[in-house]
Parts: structure tokens; C-alpha cells; sequence
DNA sequence: TGAGTATATTCGACAAAACGAATATAGTGC
DNA sequence: GCACTATATTCGTTTTGTCGAATATACTCA
């Protein structure tokens, strides 16, 4: 993990926001993610570009869903820059909102386990 | 503290050199540290502005001298990831050989006295 | 195969950031 | 006042980053 490119992909807020409510929910995909976000989905899909570039999230196909992580690859002080920076949004506009509308999305559970059968 | 100007500050690796010695050494001014990274004066000069309107470190003044430090007021969270940062690029070309420039530097301590006498 | 959904990429415009070089400011000491 | 040191700022240029809009790709299902 190249500290540059760490700290660039956390330079843009949407960015940060993303990474944030992958930090919640271990996996997410881009539909879900561009809906929280409530940003246009070729948007969503160019940030999370950078951050997979970077080697800070990680995806994996299920159909025509992508599923982003965040790497398990990332060192462990990279690891904790994301739980901070997390920690230090907590309380900011967006980040509170996002946190909310990811609780608010329907058929979670059923996506994520349709993914997960899928792919086993 | 703002997030958005923090991870901006990062995003420079000139400027993660500059934090990641005041971090290690509590206070420096200006002519060490453009010593230590062997980068024009103006340039460093610029950096530390860009840090000290963000918020991540302070100056006082002694003399002609403008000694920096981490800001006193940084939230934890900020704290930590800084020192995290620190720990991620702790082994990098640049960081390392900062260090070793930073403990060659001649008469630190006499001139850190010298400074502290000044100013009380 | 074709329609439909999910995701990614390209393009050109625009804004922000960093740069070197030169210059300005502020303090010290004579 | 002048010379000297330390630090900061301005200027014009170049680079880098982000954007919306449009388009391309990839997969599923019938």
C-alpha cells in the first residue's frame, strides 16, 4: 500500500464517505452504495475507481453486481486511518445522513445472501 | 479540526515529511526543517502555510526564527492518524533518510534553548 | 438473439493545486 | 539609519483532479 495513493483516495469526501459505509457494512455493491450516496451511479463508479486503483478496496463479481470491500490487504496502519478518519466524519453532514439511508435500504439481507450462494 | 483540510494536507507528500517530523521531534522552525528536506526555503515555507491554515500545527515566533509544531489543539482522531501515517511510511526513501538528516543536524539543542530563553 | 439491468469508461470543460523565480516582510544587531 | 538573516508572499505557468453528459461494456433472462 503506497501511502500516496492512500492519501489521495482520501482527499475527496465522496470518497471518504464511500469508504466509511464500507467500513459499516463490510460489503456493499454499487447500486447500493450510488443510492445511499444519492449521487449519480457513473459518479459513484469513477471514485470507487480510484479507490480500487489504489489498492484500498477490493471488488468481487456476483452476476452483473460488483460488491466492493475494503482490501484485506490493507496494513494495519493503513486499517486505522480509515477507522479515524470514520471516527472523525462521525458526526459531519453526509456522513450522518448516509449512515442512516444504509439502514434504510430495502432487501439487504436477501441481496447479500443470494450473492454470497451464488458465488460459493 | 475539518477533515476535508486534513486529508487535503496529506495528500502532499512534501507536507507528510514536514508532519512526520514535528511529530517526532515536538517543535522545529523553518530553517531546519528545509535543511532537513533539502528543499528551497519558499517551497517549505509554502507547505507549512498550508498546514497552519488548516489547522494541523501552530507557530510562535522567537527572534526572526518561526518555530512549528503540531497543533496542541488536533482532536485524537486527527492525532492518530497522523501517527499512523507516520508508521506507514516510516521505512520509505525520503522519510528515512529525513530522519537521519534531522539528528545530523548540528547544534539543535543549543539553538532549542536558546529559543525557549528568548521567548519567556 | 434481443431487451433489460448493472457497472464502467471516455470526452472536453473547468477548477484547484503545485511549481520555480522573484520579491516582499519582519526581526536582529551594529 | 544599514546590512544581514529568517520567513513569507506574489506572479504566471503547468499539472492534476473533478465534473456532467454521453456512451460503452458485461451480464441475465427469455
Amino acid at each position: 500500500m503506497d501511502p500516496q495513493l492512500l492519501f489521495e483516495s482520501l482527499a475527496d469526501a465522496i470518497r471518504r464517505r464511500l469508504l466509511a459505509l464500507l467500513l459499516a457494512e463490510e460489503e456493499l455493491c454499487v447500486c447500493e452504495l450510488h443510492q445511499v450516496l444519492d449521487l449519480p451511479q457513473p459518479k459513484v463508479s469513477r471514485h470507487l475507481g480510484v479507490l480500487r486503483d489504489a489498492g484500498v478496496v477490493s471488488v468481487r463479481r456476483v452476476g452483473t453486481w460488483m460488491f466492493y470491500r475494503l482490501s484485506p490487504e490493507l496494513p494495519l496502519w493503513a486499517f486505522r486511518i480509515i477507522e479515524q478518519m470514520a471516527a472523525g466524519a462521525a458526526g459531519k453532514t453526509g456522513f450522518l445522513q448516509d449512515a442512516q439511508r444504509l439502514q434504510a435500504l430495502p432487501g439487504r439481507f436477501a441481496q447479500r445472501v443470494t450473492g454470497v450462494a451464488l458465488a460459493t
